[in-house]
DNA sequence: TATGATTCCATTTTT
DNA sequence: TGGAATCATA
């Protein structure tokens, strides 16, 4: 940011001094919207005399919350712990907490995540006797979650079809589990909240009476419960804010709708309006692109980013003839920036998908340089942190069942599938718990004596851990006396293996971060450090390594870059459209809005690239340049790839060239394309000596005349004709001999 | 109950 | 294609 923080520009200083009433502000990418978001926390505080505590300040991510915090924490010392900042859960679960009774809660319910949702959805519906391939639990959870972010509970469940009177009926008896289970899934964090609002004037009363002020950030991802919430809390005094920008609403598949803030007015007919237009961290030419792409869009509303910043060098787009083409050449581009002094930590790597991200990192390895991947598998995720979890969830609430269905017999103890199901078969019966039911197994006639033991001691485990929680063990040492007293920890050391070597880390980890957790609260309990688990569970690593950055373009919202690369951009990929999936032209506006927010991440470089073969399960897909690139004006892009004229065994070449140049050279290409592989235009390249990028050297070695759809002759299997390229290391083919496909290392063959 | 075989599936992801 | 999840079998 080149603005100094004490310098707001009129409309920032406009948004941060507005005093009363509701206000929108779009804030545009790099617009400075989190200073302003201080900048008027801090203005309310010290100028307006509004007592910390009574100012909410609500965001979508624990780590917007926590940067909120930090930069008030220096603008108004000693203040900013009592102001109410987080995310929409966690403030929610605060208040259901202070007002349980009033909301229908238990005081000290557990969290269920996405997982322990399914996990209980799969039992309702088998409990229910119910096929779980027409009800999968995940399509089912989908829909509860969509119910509840519209603010309709089970009872107020109006099913439109046959589907949706099973989902209502699996939705009520949902409701009864978690109920018994005490447990809230995410969705009900916020829907209990706005359901006893909406029923008890009493509690609408005080809560909004709480709060003199409301601040929300990112309002373009509220979905409509939440808008609910925040209404209802301002309905009184009318103090609320909303930050966000429609052009970077990426959620909509979450419920995020943009018409809360495009139709704020509507609501609020006072509110006053600001925009924050001027952008403080791209070049203009950056700008210039973003906007051709996403000014497209019909419904949003009319703005556009300026900056002072320098006019910039204009954007390259890298064609290439492949997937594994496109990793290679985005990678030399990586060195060549590297070499020409930027820094591995100013490069960032944006993809559309997750999978996309493989043959970027084999490059990234073979050109040794260091990379981290954000996103992915996560921490909290992995079965033995799970494990340990469940086993205090269950001591902190014995009857949180999916909790305890997850350990009861983990380590393996003797409890095996029948005497499970014997367990809930009672339990749903009678509508316990499952460890009421395990409580009351040892009348039941069904179970052995033999059974009976094991229950009993499973008990007896749980009561004596639980009693040791009640006389005042902290968590980590309630976790380190779970893993020793149940042989969790036992069963690990004696596997041996270096996969159960990297768990006892992991579980090393977690009682490292117990450890660290009760240094920081006055009272470290049990249910906090829970809470805390379930709903901090953001990826925000900050590893100071210096390595190039890759993720998906969700993943970068909010972030920035100097240089910003984006692969992909092809018509499919990038605007995505998954198989089946009919033109939605409200999908392809959120794409645009995708892009925009990936081409703003950049400050000074911003690269696309795309592929015109790329291998997708397995199979070779011709890929056309995306739409988003045919929308910039010519003048701002770059071309630089690869061309080879009609004739199929003639030379490629590697270098850049005008629009026109480009376009032309792909239509010829498309026609006549026979899927060279990268690696043979690569080391024609290099031995052409084209300038801009020295392919990698691992390549030459795939090449030398084996071509995809060539014939090719093989010691022992005679001829067969090419069928795909495998990669790897020694590199592979497939070829299909008259006997049938066989994958052949490359070097064993030769053209026939 | 543990392991290999088989089947199924496949944006985006925070809370 | 590849991975996760489920199934089958000793």
């Amino acid at each position: 940011m080149t603005n100094p923080p004490s310098l707001l520009n009129s409309e920032q200083l406009a948004a941060v001094r507005h005093a009363e009433g509701p206000l929108v502000v779009f804030a545009g990418a790099g617009s400075g919207k989190t200073r302003v978001i201080t900048q008027r926390v801090a203005h309310l505080i010290e100028v307006e005399g509004v007592p910390a505590y009574r100012i909410l300040a609500v965001t979508f991510t624990n780590k917007a919350a926590r940067e909120m915090r930090e930069r008030l924490e220096k603008l108004v010392p000693g203040q900013a712990s009592s102001l109410w900042v987080g995310t929409f859960h966690a403030v929610c679960a605060r208040l259901l907490r202070a007002h349980a009774e009033a909301c229908g809660v238990k005081r000290d319910f557990v969290i269920y995540d996405d997982s322990d949702q399914k996990a209980m959805l799969t039992r309702v519906v088998r409990d229910l006797k119910l096929d779980d391939r027409r009800y999968p639990p995940k399509l089912v959870a989908w829909r509860i979650n969509t119910a509840k972010q519209e603010g309709v509970a089970a009872e107020a469940f109006e099913p439109v079809d046959d589907f949706e009177r099973v989902v209502h009926q699996i939705y009520t008896v949902y409701e009864q589990r978690m109920a018994a289970s005490s447990a809230l899934d995410f969705g009900d964090l916020i829907f209990r909240l706005v359901y006893a609002m909406r029923k008890d004037p009493a509690l609408r009363r005080e809560l909004q009476a709480r709060y003199d002020h409301v601040l929300v950030d990112e309002f373009q991802d509220v979905n409509h419960v939440q808008f609910a919430l925040v209404e209802g809390l301002c309905e009184v005094h009318r103090n609320l804010c909303v930050v966000g920008d429609d052009d970077q609403s990426i959620y909509r598949w979450r419920g995020a709708d943009r018409r809360n803030i495009l139709d704020f007015r509507r609501h609020f007919p006072d509110a006053k309006i600001v925009k924050l237009e001027q952008n403080y961290r791209s070049t203009q030419r950056i700008l210039r692109v973003a906007h051709a792409v996403v000014s497209r869009n019909l419904e949003r509303e009319p703005k556009q980013l300026w900056t002072e910043n320098e006019e910039g060098t204009p954007v390259t787009v890298i064609a290439c003839e492949d997937d594994r083409d496109e990793a290679n050449t985005v990678v030399s581009a990586m060195r060549m920036l590297i070499e020409a002094g930027y820094s591995r930590n100013d490069l960032a790597l944006l993809y559309r998908v997750h999978a996309q991200s493989r043959v970027f990192e084999e490059a990234l390895r073979q050109a040794n340089l260091p990379y981290r991947v954000v996103g992915g598998l996560r921490f909290y995720d992995r079965a033995e942190v799970k494990d340990l979890l469940a086993y205090l969830r269950v001591i902190h609430n014995p009857d949180d069942d999916v909790s305890l269905l997850r350990i009861i017999n983990t380590p393996a103890r003797g409890i095996g599938k029948t005497t499970v199901e014997r367990v809930l078969t009672a339990a749903a019966r009678e509508g316990w718990s499952v460890f009421a039911a395990l409580n009351r197994a040892q009348a039941d006639a069904e179970h052995s004596a033999g059974t009976k033991k094991k229950l009993a001691g499973f008990v007896q485990l749980i009561e004596g851990l639980r009693q040791s929680n009640a006389q005042g063990a902290s968590p980590a040492e309630l976790a380190r006396t779970t893993l020793h007293e149940t042989g969790y920890m036992e069963a690990l050391r004696t596997e041996d293996t270096p996969e159960a070597d990297s768990r006892i880390e992991n579980i090393a980890e977690v009682l490292g971060s117990m450890d660290e957790f009760e240094t920081e609260l006055a009272e470290p309990t049990l249910s906090a450090f829970l809470e805390r688990v379930t709903l901090e569970t953001d990826q925000a690593r900050t590893e100071s390594d210096e390595s190039v950055t890759l993720m998906t373009v969700h993943a970068a919202k909010g972030l920035e870059f100097p240089v910003v690369m984006v692969a992909g951009l092809e018509e499919e990929t990038f605007p995505h459209r998954g198989f089946e999936q009919e033109d939605d032209p409200e999908e392809l506006e959120e794409e645009r809005r995708l892009a925009y927010v990936a081409f703003t991440r950049a400050r000074e470089r911003l690269f696309l690239s795309y592929a015109q073969v790329r291998r997708l399960y397995g199979e070779l897909k011709f890929r056309r340049r995306s739409r988003f690139i045919e929308e910039m004006p010519a003048g701002e892009v770059h071309w630089v790839g690869l061309r080879r004229s009609a004739a199929p065994q003639s030379q490629s070449s590697f270098h850049s060239h005008d629009a026109r140049d480009a376009r032309d050279a792909d239509d010829v290409r498309h026609d006549s394309y026979r899927a060279h592989t990268s690696a043979r235009s690569a080391s024609v390249a290099a031995r052409s000596g084209e300038r801009y990028v020295d392919r990698s050297v691992q390549n030459d070695a795939l090449s030398d005349g084996i071509q995809l759809g060539m014939r090719v002759r093989h010691s022992k299997f005679g001829v067969g004709q090419v069928t795909a390229f495998t990669g790897g290391m020694p590199p592979r083919v497939t070829v299909s001999f008259a006997d049938g496909a066989r994958q052949i290392v490359s070097t064993y063959l030769t053209p026939a």
